[in-house]
RNA sequence: GGCGGGUUGCCCGAGUGGUCAAAGGGAGCAGACUGUAAAUCUGCCGGCUCAGCCUACGAAGGUUCGAACCCUUCACCCGCCA
């Protein structure tokens, strides 16, 4: 197996590290017990999720043992960094349900189990939950001086923007806390995480060694933005791309991914597959050389529909790709094809009344009546591929494909059907 | 606790009694051009039963023919003083 640290270090994945030559000696020297936290801050891992997660799977593949570590306590909190103002509060309930999902995800990714390179699910509410307020401010707290934490950016940052509660503030002193205990547990040695992490990473390094005169490493991954400046995995539409298929649809992912800049191309292939180096740089080069075949955003695209929703997924997603981008007459598929591809589109019910076009497209697209109406006003609406004139037009029985189907189109790119019984 | 400043649409931010659904920028959407790209240009960008109406400028009241704009109270934030 190819060295961790220099397959990383060639995919860009590291920012910052402790002592490195330290670090790549423990790593060579048998299996390193290693973690990286994810706060529960929504239903569903993202793209950008992927970052940190695979990099964990990379370290498994390498022969290491990572540790996912859902942070129940610390999504309770919320982590200053990177935030202007004090986050909203989840109550316990949602948390633990998110925990859930979370832990479901990840375990796609990684082998969990009990052996040597086995990785382990944690969830840090676990050692925290029990915890009485008196003994975490005289076992943890007094070894935090107070001027080196307000010197952390992502405290001072706050500071000079409008404050923060001690809430926050305390962020760091949980975070450490989850660093000492999975030393402890599991002789857990390394955490990795985002480059705005290395702050509260090297706050748990301090403590570990006060505590425990443990001697650990930290290792952060660029904070990655794309030739936009947007964080990697942000949706054109502004949201986030999530793994959850009820959320972000394969077909969605897929398209997402096959619509990446050129630029970015290379660095997503790196950092969210596990595509090796010589391919990568062959697709590069094609990227350079034939850029309108795109066959790197392919590669990219395919991957992960893969890795995330299976490869059984990948067919259906490039065939739906391919009927409604073709630009061929959708009435000139078959019905069985017509379905398969359009499976992967939002899709509305039409019971028995037929509504008039802009229902169908406000209902199947989630647009206010609002957006519909201008979308036909604008002329970027279409029924089955043709360009609609009147919002008010009902659709006539001609109109559908194979008796069932509907097609309705926003622009170029957003697809919705709406679909009856089988007559 | 005292004094002063602030809270505007997804974000930033102008507006300080009618011409305000609110300048400008960003983000987003669409059209043209392309490669389902980028850049560029153009249009859109609160909702609706859409030539009109409704809801909105921290919250609630008030003054006024008329309030984002004036007054009162409340909440939160910032600064200075204690």
């Amino acid at each position: 197996m190819r060295d961790v640290l220099a397959d990383l270090e060639w995919r860009g994945l590291v920012a910052q590290t402790t002592d490195r030559e330290a670090l790549a000696k423990d790593l060579a020297s048998g299996p390193l017990t290693l973690y990286c936290g994810f706060d529960p801050t929504a239903d569903s891992l993202h793209l950008g999720s992927l970052v940190p997660l695979f990099a964990l799977r990379r370290f498994q593949l390498g022969g290491h043992r990572p540790i996912a570590l859902a942070g129940g306590a610390t999504g309770f909190i919320g982590d200053p960094t990177g935030r202007s103002t004090d986050r909203v509060m989840t109550d316990a309930e949602t948390l633990a349900v998110r925990v859930g999902k979370l832990s479901d995800q990840m375990r796609r990714f990684l082998d969990v189990g009990d052996g040597p390179t086995d990785a382990i699910l944690a969830d840090n509410l676990d050692w925290t939950r029990e915890l009485s307020v008196l003994s975490f401010l005289r076992d943890i707290g007094r070894h935090f001086p107070v001027n080196q934490m307000l010197a952390r950016e992502s405290v001072s940052a706050r500071l000079e923007s409008g404050g923060l509660s001690f809430t926050e503030f305390a962020y760091q002193l949980l975070q450490s806390m989850d660093y000492v205990e999975l030393y402890r547990r599991h002789g857990c040695r390394l955490q990795v995480g985002g480059n705005d992490q290395w702050g509260n990473i090297t706050a748990g390094l301090d403590l570990l060694r006060r505590v425990e005169q443990g001697s650990a490493h930290a290792l952060t991954f660029p904070l990655v933005t794309d030739s936009s400046g947007s964080k990697i995995g942000k949706s054109t539409g502004g949201g986030n791309v999530w793994l959850d298929p009820d959320m972000t649809t394969p077909y969605a992912l897929y398209q997402f991914l096959l619509n990446v800049d050129d630029r970015d191309a290379g660095t997503h292939l790196r950092l969210l597959t596990f595509v090796g180096q010589e391919e990568v740089e062959a697709l590069d080069e094609a990227t350079v050389q034939r850029p309108q075949e795109r066959a790197a955003q392919r590669r990219l695209a395919c991957e992960l529909v893969a890795l995330v929703h299976g490869p059984q997924e990948v067919g259906r997603v490039q065939a739906a790709s391919a009927a409604l981008f073709g630009g061929g007459d959708l009435a000139e598929l078959d019905e069985r094809t017509l379905a398969a591809a359009l499976a992967e589109a939002p899709s509305v019910a039409v019971p028995g009344d037929v509504p008039p076009y802009v229902e169908l497209l406000s209902s199947a697209l989630g647009l206010s009546r609002s957006e519909a109406r201008r979308a036909v006003k604008e002329g970027s609406a279409y029924l089955n591929g043709a360009k609609v004139t009147d919002d008010a037009a009902v659709p006539v029985e001609s109109d559908w494909l194979h008796g069932r189907f509907l097609v309705l189109r926003r622009g170029k790119r957003s697809v919705a059907v709406a679909e009856r019984p089988r007559p």
